[in-house]
DNA sequence: CTACTTGCAAATGGTTTGCAGGCGC
DNA sequence: GCGCCTGCAAACCATTTGCAAGTAG
């Protein structure tokens, strides 16, 4: 997974720390208050690896820049606010795979819920 | 919904004889056959104005620029072939809105099917 | 020492916007 | 003629890349 480094270390943790989706800027504000100095091309390219070492999977909305989560969990949605725009993680899965026409060979899905979280629906 | 001109309606009859999602690029190719002439900005100002108006929906995925494509139809989602990029649509819906956890609103969705579509697996 | 990493700045690619001229109504 | 539309170019924003200097092993 290539060499050591002070900024590589700091940005897993902060995905090691996060509750949620993050942003290649919200990686950079996080981890730069560890690592004064740490620039937003370090952070790309160091989510770019991890993804690719399958560390890191991405998270992706419409109109919105990429999110990524630590991918040791287990398969499962998101669910995003219209309202106050927050991505929560959904549990469990419920659209199989086989639904595709005759022909179609499905190896991988994407569900996206949206619509009012408990919070803003109070 | 506006003024009638020529863009515009090169715009419109290029969604309409469409088979699948296009991107801004895709519409500027073709409605640019009949409207010589036709700039980019202008795809795009009628784009968001027909989404605005309910007569396009958008198609997102992760990593590449949105499609637009007729409102008018069915609910449905979408396959993306991981070996030739191809969009296509599935019709029918097999993903329940209602398996997020208590106290979430789910008001829409999105799906979408990644694999080996019938052409590239054979 | 050598190769992998980093920071900076410039480049990229999709999309938006400012502006002056054009054209539907 | 008024105001919406258009084309062009410049601006934007997220992301990538070139390059020279830094550092892990």
């Amino acid at each position: 997974m290539g060499r050591k480094t002070d900024q590589r270390d700091a940005i897993r943790n902060v995905f090691r720390r996060a509750q949620r989706p993050l942003t290649a800027n919200e990686v950079l504000d996080r981890a730069a208050e560890s690592v004064p100095g740490l620039g937003i091309a370090t952070v790309y390219r160091n989510i770019k690896r991890l993804h690719e070492d399958g560390w890191l999977i991405p998270v992706d909305l419409p109109g919105e820049p990429s999110r990524f989560e630590l991918a040791d969990r287990e398969h499962h949605h998101h669910f995003r606010c219209d309202d106050c725009g927050k991505v929560y993680d959904i549990p469990g899965c419920h659209a199989p795979d086989d639904h595709a026409p005759a022909g179609f060979q499905v190896t991988r899905h994407e569900v996206w819920l949206f619509g009012m979280c408990p919070e803003c629906a109070a």
